[in-house]
DNA sequence: CCCGCGCATTACAGACCGGTAAGGAAGGCG
DNA sequence: CGCCTTCCTTACCGGTCTGTAATGCGCGGG
């Protein structure tokens, strides 16, 4: 659990880092906007704790811009301004939540959990994809291009773990060992006739081929 | 978007049902702890506002029981409790936020937007819960107390469909409706077929047989 | 250029899944 | 108490899925 504190006030934010650290999490410390804006946008932090009044760049500007940008990551807000005003811009803005200077540790603490616990919950992505490839998790539905694809369970499996190593080279036991439960029979070409199988589905009709050899390494989903 | 409200001062209930009306949310209120339990356990609500002090059963006992069964909808704890330690209890038993009586209406509508904007941006769930099953939605994995229940494709499908409907009676028209495309083959006994070989795996051996019969209506899922 | 190994392709067969049908139990009503 | 309806249970069977095996093709090294 990564999370970033942006933070210019040494003292609060020595405090609040130390906590988590000692709670467990790494924690990462910005001491003005700019930076705390740049190190949010470039590293997957889980969570997010932000103070409003920041040299350079005030934290609600930080918090439009990561959400404008697409960054969901939730964001705690750690303000000296009490009133209901402030807080509601603060949500506004895209803030997760809102506590109020001074503050007891073990709320913020409380808090932070509460944010992560909801951020990670729902985090499993439900649909992959890769290039012209989509795949729905839940319904085990496959589509290329937008054509939807009709794939059997174990193909639709070999599918999927293409897709999650695309561009990567799986051998042969690879497959074997993630999608037959055991390391399992070593003589047999079950993978090879599996490969023909969903190729027929996934690369008939279509150009480029997805699924390419690597004679002597096994196979790549190799999107464009 | 719907919301749950459960909350047994009149007053409060009024004023914070009529506020979130009128922006534009579709509102349920319910006044003691049980009956919130049981419409938050059968409604997909969005988001929860949810007092702590409560006849019959309290917010927290109520949260925890949520969570447990895998009901992750946003909570909103509205309490008069102002300690750290009450608000650190509650967001530990599973509460996203918590709000201290009295406040601005402003800044709990705030607040319920954050909820309601963090919940939805995170995709559907992937797990079920009702009482002791537990449903994975991507592994297509089930299990009761624990105990690993291995079931085909079309029992998964039923038992879902339970499982989402639980405590409500299903007739065997929606379950026909729901599981195969169509409204297919009135005049086959498919439905009772496939109920007594869920049966067979998921109440064999258990106490208590939870896919109950309702004579001339269909069937439910009983959760203790 | 030819041979061998690796992979592709095809055919086949057993297992499993899921729907049909028929007979039996149980509940409800007169 | 008996009949009728509703549901349970079981057996069967056709289709699909998936692994095995045999054959064919092509790349790459000697």
């Amino acid at each position: 659990m990564r999370i970033l504190i942006v933070e210019d006030d040494a003292h609060i934010a020595a405090f609040v880092l130390k906590g988590l650290r000692e709670a467990g999490y790494a924690v990462d410390h910005a001491s003005d906007g700019e930076d705390g804006f740049s190190m949010a946008l470039n590293e997957p932090y889980d969570a997010a704790v932000v103070d409003l009044m920041l040299p350079r760049r005030d934290g609600l500007s930080l918090i439009e811009g990561l959400r404008q940008r697409g960054v969901a990551t939730p964001v705690l807000i750690l303000s000296a301004k009490r009133s209901v005003d402030d807080r509601v811009r603060g949500l506004q803005a895209g803030g997760d939540d809102y506590l109020t200077k001074p503050f007891a540790f073990a709320e913020l603490k409380a808090r932070v959990a509460a944010l992560l616990r909801r951020g990670t919950a729902t985090a499993q992505p439900t649909r992959l994809a890769a290039g012209p490839l989509a795949l729905d998790l839940l319904t085990r539905e496959a589509t290329r291009a937008g054509v939807p694809i009709e794939l059997q369970p174990r193909e639709f499996g070999l599918l999927e773990y293409l897709v999650r190593n695309a561009g990567r080279v799986v051998s042969k036991t690879e497959i074997l060992n993630h999608l037959w439960d055991f390391d399992f029979d070593p003589q047999t070409n079950v993978v090879e006739v599996l490969v023909h199988r969903l190729r027929q589905k996934v690369d008939a009709g279509f150009e480029p081929a997805l699924v390419q050899t690597v004679r002597g390494m096994g196979y790549v989903l190799r999107v464009p």
